[in-house]
Parts: C-alpha cells; sequence; structure tokens
DNA sequence: GTCTATAATTTGATAGAC
DNA sequence: GTCTATCAAATTATAGAC
C-alpha cells in the first residue's frame, strides 16, 4: 500500500510520487488549484490520470503536499539565518528577505503555489485527515512570519527600526516579496540577484525611522 | 436588447445589472474566479440565474466588468493626487499609498477581486471580444502602476529617494499594498486609519537613502 | 424580467484489464 | 505501475413558459 500523504514520514520521498507532485506544482502555479484538472497534470507526466491515483487519493491531497514541501523548504532555509544573533537585526532582516525574494524568483513552482496557498478556502469541504494537513500548512506559516516579526522586533529595541506591531510590520514586507510571484517571469537577462537586493534594501528602509 | 459589456458605454449603468455585479464581485473576492459557479452568484441574489444571463452572456463577462469597475476607480483616486505637484515626491507617494491600502481594505470585494485579477490565465478560450477587455484592464493596471513609477521618479530627481528602476520600484510598494486583501478582514476594532497610515510610511521610507 | 427545465461539457474519482 | 473505460456530480449556457 501506498502511502497517502506526510511526504515520507515513512522514508524517502518515491521517485514515481515525486515526479508527479513536481508536474502538479507546474501546473498549479500557472493556473491555480480550481483551474486544474488532473487531467491537465497528466498531460504535464505525459501519462493519464491512472498514474496520479496511484500515487493520491485525490487532488487536494497532491496541493496539500505541494504546500508542505514549499513551507518545509522556506523553513529550512530562514532558520540558520534568524539564528544569526551576532549580525544586527537590520542585516539578519536584509539576508531573510533577500533569501526569501530569491526563493521566489528561483523555486518558482512550488513556492508560487504555497504563496497562492491562501486560494484554499476551496477545501472546505475537505475531510479530517485534509483539513488536519491544511492546518499544518497555516502553523507552518504562522511560524515562518513569526521568524520576520522576531527580528523586526530585535531591530526596534535595538533602536534600528521604528516602534512598530512586530506581527503587522512583518504583512508588508512579506507582501512586497510575495507579490515577486505575481510579475516576476524568468528570463535570459532577468539579473535575479540584483532584484533580490533592491527588495531587501527595500524592507529594511521602510522599517527604519524617518529622517 | 441588453448590453453585454462595456459598463454603460451608453449610458448610466441599470440598476438590476449592477445588482449583478455586486453580488458576483462579493463571490469572486470569497472563491475566486473558478471557484465560483454562476448559481453561487445567484444564491448571493436571492435568484436563479435566469436573471443573470438576462444581464450577462458569461460568467467570464461579468468578471471582466467587475476588475474594469474597479479599475476605473482606482485611477480615479489617483489622478488627482498625482497631479498635485506642489506637493513634494515624498508626500505625493505618502497619499497615493494610504489612497490604496484603503481601498483594499475597504472596497473590499472589488478591489479585492482586481487585485487577484491575476487568476484570468483561465480565460485564454475566451472569445476576441473577451480578449479585448482583458487587454484594456491590463492597460489600465500599467497605467495605474505608471502613476506610481512616475512619483519615484520625481523622488529620486529631488534626491529623496535611492536612485531606482521606476518601474521595478513599483513592484514592492505594490505587493505590499496589495497583499493586504491576502490577510485583511474587516472586524469592529481593526484601525483601517492606523494600517494604512503605518504601510504608507513603510514604502515611502522604503525608498528613502539608507542611514 | 425572472423562472424552470434541460442540453452539452467538464471533471474528480473508481474499476478492472494488462 | 500504468492504461482504458466509465460513472456520478457539477457546471456553463440555452430554450421557452409565464
Amino acid at each position: 500500500m501506498v502511502m497517502q500523504s506526510g511526504l515520507g514520514r515513512r522514508g524517502p520521498a518515491e521517485a514515481g510520487r515525486m515526479e508527479v507532485l513536481n508536474a502538479a506544482a507546474t501546473v498549479f502555479m500557472e493556473r491555480g488549484f480550481t483551474a486544474t484538472s488532473v487531467d491537465d497534470i497528466a498531460e504535464v507526466l505525459g501519462s493519464t490520470k491512472g498514474r496520479i491515483y496511484h500515487y493520491y487519493r485525490s487532488k487536494a491531497d497532491i496541493f496539500l503536499d505541494v504546500l508542505t514541501l514549499a513551507m518545509l523548504d522556506l523553513l529550512e532555509r530562514i532558520r540558520p539565518i534568524a539564528e544569526q544573533r551576532d549580525l544586527p537585526p537590520d542585516a539578519r532582516l536584509h539576508a531573510a528577505a533577500r533569501m526569501h525574494a530569491t526563493v521566489m524568483m528561483t523555486q518558482s513552482a512550488r513556492s508560487r503555489v504555497a504563496v497562492q496557498g491562501t486560494e484554499m478556502h476551496l477545501m472546505q469541504e475537505a475531510g479530517a485527515k485534509q483539513r488536519r494537513a491544511l492546518q499544518a500548512f497555516v502553523d507552518m506559516r504562522d511560524e515562518y512570519e513569526q521568524y520576520f516579526a522576531d527580528i523586526v522586533a530585535d531591530g526596534t529595541r535595538a533602536g534600528l527600526f521604528r516602534d512598530v506591531a512586530p506581527r503587522l510590520a512583518a504583512k508588508p514586507i512579506l507582501g512586497a516579496l510575495n507579490w515577486i510571484n505575481m510579475w516576476y517571469r524568468p528570463r535570459p537577462g532577468s539579473d535575479i540577484e540584483n532584484i533580490a537586493e533592491e527588495f531587501a534594501t527595500f524592507v529594511v528602509n521602510g522599517l527604519r525611522p524617518t529622517g
């Protein structure tokens, strides 16, 4: 029997399963959850949906796995940055923002889906298992946001940032960065490094005291 | 014969038509374009879809009208701000950002739909008429973004802002503000004024020279 | 102008052959 | 493990009564 969710809690992810996941991520990114049919995913795979339903119980389960993988990736990346307590808060925020912007531009498929993830009110009719996975995703998202809020609070304490509510301050930061998914499309000449640097500077300066 | 699109190019919008439009905006906002069925809209209207198809030829046409109305509203609001050339660029950007943030929080239904508007790759199979309306929407969006870019360029020339590519600089600004739609939900205690002020300060400071 | 069918299509998911 | 065939439900849109 094949695991239907949990992304390898039982061991390393199988190749077949990951292929389905990546194909799905691509299409979800382009069309969103509802507008993506299982046949669309199969077409990207160059197969029929029989293959997909061998690995996954439902379209929602695939979507949840894409979300989960993307958030796990982001969390893994931000932890080492948040833990560099020797770096001043503004430098830490700069590094975190740079990382997030870069992921948005490079890990396109999965992260983009995760950012659109809000679209999931569609899954209200979901079963208990799916609701749990959805809640786990929301929890991870909150945890990720909290890393940013904590850095902001540190910066305010250090007198580097204005005195703002940290949780609220994280919103325009992540908004400016997540929005990249809405307009950025990879192309030969596009300089990811420059954009990431400019956006990181933007959000750090956004918190600095006025004049 | 009833006009199928164009939002009153022939005269003032009829009441019945506007009722359909507003009901649709509400549901589109909550569920997105694809996940919204015409029956869902009818339910909000307290009628059946017969009424909707009397005013509109298709679901896509309704969606395009919602998008168009929202963008027309934003354009009307930003023009007077952009034309206040006596205000210094940073004050003008602050006012524009404040306006945009406020609209995101108050004109919820329509503006939110317009912001999600990206979801419209779904309409690739659309007819020529719909493609024209879609292009008109994209053009308005670009025009709106250009107002922000122009203010940024003014600010850079005045030495108030860093030397950034104006069009690119408009992205994190509108990203931080548009993202409000993703998390803000109206509630009794929520202070729209404070949030708008804080976010406007954030994006203006984001462009100021470092240190 | 609104409603009640209903046609035509799409889609999520399953069953069973190979 | 993948495919074909198919079911059942949902959904867009139309036709025609009132």
